[in-house]
DNA sequence: GTACGATTCAATCGGTCAATCGATTTGCTT
DNA sequence: AAGCAAATCGATTGACCGATTGAATCGTAC
């Protein structure tokens, strides 16, 4: 890992990051490539080089992180073992593990939601949709999660206890994000889901 | 209603209309303010006339929509006459209701919460929060609700499974927004959190 | 009907933006 | 060490943006 003076792949990866930090705090629209470049520590024009169109550049930056999404979130969904409501309280979980451990991806999903679907996202999207619905009817099936309402609608509330809770706690409980003594209100909200929530989804 | 040559209130609402589309559509950054004049068919000029700048267009656009979104939550939560969870329920549908009759505010609050706290908006925020626990915390007492959780979350959870519905439902459901023939999926998913979520919630 | 403030528009300003270009430096191959 | 492609930078470009100005037009109070 020497310093070179020439390093393309972390230039690459340095206005990856610092693109990332700029469009999820302020957007788009409002970041300029010379601001991003700053941040970098590379000259503007080396965006272009690099990344052709600033447009790209933000497909770029949201794609390797959805990517990471992607790939945890259908780790979770493929891990056996478990049956039922285990398994969904364990998809819940991770789910709320990796929000909490990117603040930035939330901003970054807001956006990109938006500003509509992105290149090379619905499908990866859909496909986490249609694997967690499976799972969701299987408990059906099994007895394990009532059969009387849809499974993308079990999905989908449980989505949105999670994410909206991360786009939005700053809000409803200021200073929820700084409090970190456990049991932290991340903690509190948590185990609120899996209490209620899952009860109601309960046969 | 005579039609009149210079009109400057039905300007300015001209131009809080076209700029209310366009920024939610396409965010702050990314309208300009020419093409907020050419769609309310005015002069560039008469945007800084009528709001000074393009910041306190977007202040006034948002304000005038979340006003409105106060002033409606705020009379269902005073709505005297019922108690406990039925109560509930008619908030839950009350708050469902607006988000349905008006998709634009859905995006202007979104964008709006990823820039953060606007002004005058916080403490009509926090009023509704405030206003919504006690309701919620009254119900506790009465046994209508579970008293083993905290009463913003219960809120919160609610809040969470409408908005984010709004938010991301033609993402989750293709063409949900389309979908006008009743029962939509609207009114299925409206169904679904009533029946579950208010199960979960209850002692 | 005329005087005056309010409203409107066209023209334009300085500044910033994304993108391009030419020149220079670096690393690698032979 | 010579040659070459890749990488980097500084300068530049043309377009556009938000904001300002000044003149023209309208409504209205008197």
């Amino acid at each position: 890992m020497t310093k070179r003076r020439y390093d393309p792949e972390a230039s690459r990866e340095a206005i990856l990051d610092a693109a990332e930090k700029l469009f999820a705090a302020r957007g788009f629209g409002e970041v300029s490539t010379s601001a991003i470049a700053e941040a970098a520590g590379v000259s503007q024009s080396q965006i272009h080089y690099h990344f052709d169109t600033k447009r790209k550049l933000w497909g770029q930056v949201f794609q390797r992180r959805f990517a990471e999404y992607f790939a945890t979130q259908k780790q979770t969904l493929e891990a056996a073992g478990l049956e039922g409501k285990e398994r969904l309280a364990l998809s819940i979980r991770a789910y709320f593990e990796f929000f909490r451990a990117n603040p930035q991806f939330v901003k970054l999903l807001g956006r990109a939601q938006l500003a509509g679907v992105q290149k090379g996202e619905e499908p990866l999207s859909a496909e986490l949709m249609r694997q967690g619905t499976e799972v969701i009817a299987l408990a059906q099936q099994a007895g394990d999660l009532r059969s009387d309402v849809a499974p993308q609608f079990i999905l989908i509330g449980f989505l949105s206890l999670v994410a909206h809770w991360f786009q939005c706690r700053d809000r409803y409980v200021p200073e929820a994000g700084l409090k970190a003594s456990p049991p932290s209100y991340d903690d509190q909200y948590l185990d609120f889901i899996l209490k209620t929530y899952l009860k109601g989804v309960t046969p």
